[in-house]
DNA sequence: GACAATCTATCTATGCATAGGTAGATTTTG
DNA sequence: CAAAATCTACCTATGCATAGATAGATTGTC
């Protein structure tokens, strides 16, 4: 997901460095993959010289270790500012794809799926960073649909697990398809897959 | 999807410079990425020199499109032996999923995903072309639903059009989940969760 | 001998990283 | 409290490896 979709860039340049290299870095992954991104490209946007960059981080490895530190924790804070919104589990569902549509508009992809693709060429702190996003977002939905079966609120079709895997895998490929087409169509069309098969219960509580 | 699972490398050597570059290449690609793989890695692959993979290939630029190329071709080829074969609308479907299967136990993203993941930075020719290769598989699913259910062989339970988009992504997205799961472990999950949704028209032809 | 396929040698551009320096703020301490 | 020491956040200059590409042999083969 996008969780890191940074809080709207807060008076921008009035943000320390080391924060504005990492949003900078992150718009870049998403954009274009780790690997077609340069200290250069870096100093350019936020002007200054290549070789401060590693007075903050000292090799590219660690700014990627330490951009999806930052990404896990805005994924920590997404899902717990959802779930104490105290909507239902469609609702909170609902939010969690809500998050990728912003994404999808910009013609980006997920920092974490974005850096899935280059996995194999990862420094290894970063790869185990990415594993733990894909970990974390697939639990959290795949207990909000049992929660939500189990309360009493979702009448689900099928296993919690697969379609949580099904779910962030249909996002993620999506925002991959998504390129090129009008926005936030993609991630509608599999979101409303999804949605046919965690309704709300309405009536008969049947057995 | 990977269809171009290329045929098995017959007798490997015994093939000319080119294609074993192709194959080199889409190997490659499928696993690091367009933007992580050089002439360098291609030319210790095959047992060649870098200048000599430019008499084949004069760019980097035209190497990559002739990758799409063949590997368009090679979907056109595995659509057709599927519609060939004389299965049922489900059948295909399973056929085609299949054919996700061996990229998924090799850890590889499908090559049009991979080249996918870095639209942006590739050269204009081969964006074009990875386009082609995702409209062209979500219009055969699509269709191939479609007529499943005109002809009576598949009760389908949504929209054609959306339900192979999102088979598409999930499919796409789940190869980039997959890595450092069990093989096919997600193309089986996904696939379950579509074919739940796409099942064989058995009794009752209802209203 | 002509053409195909490959080679050696080399070029320019770029990537990440390091060394070493400097201006200015902050902290320590006699 | 003022001088000394240290730290922060940059800089210039440079190194060394790699990237894609080119020119001009050389070799093999029909």
């Amino acid at each position: 997901m996008n969780a890191a979709q940074r809080p709207a860039t807060p008076t921008d340049a009035a943000r320390d460095t080391p924060t504005r290299l990492l949003d900078a870095a992150q718009q870049l992954v998403q954009a274009r993959g780790y690997n077609a991104f340069s200290y250069k490209d870096l100093a350019a946007e936020i002007g200054i010289r290549t070789a401060s960059i590693h007075y903050h981080f000292k090799t590219k490895a660690d700014l990627g270790a330490a951009l999806m530190d930052r990404y896990l924790d805005d994924l920590d804070d997404a899902l717990t500012t959802i779930d104490r919104a105290g909507g239902d589990a469609r609702a909170r569902l609902a939010a969690f794809v809500d998050t990728y549509r912003l994404t999808e508009s910009q013609g980006m992809l997920c920092l974490c799926g974005s850096l899935a693709a280059d996995l194999a060429t990862l420094p290894e702190p970063v790869g185990q960073r990415v594993a733990r996003f894909l970990t974390r977002s697939e639990t959290w939905v795949r207990d909000t649909i049992a929660r939500g079966a189990a309360a009493g609120e979702l009448a689900v079709d099928g296993d919690p697990s697969a379609l949580a895997t099904t779910l962030i895998a249909s996002l993620q490929g999506g925002l991959l398809l998504a390129r090129g087409r009008a926005p936030s169509a993609v991630v509608d069309v599999v979101a409303g897959i999804f949605f046919d098969r965690v309704r709300p219960q309405t009536p008969s509580p049947s057995p």
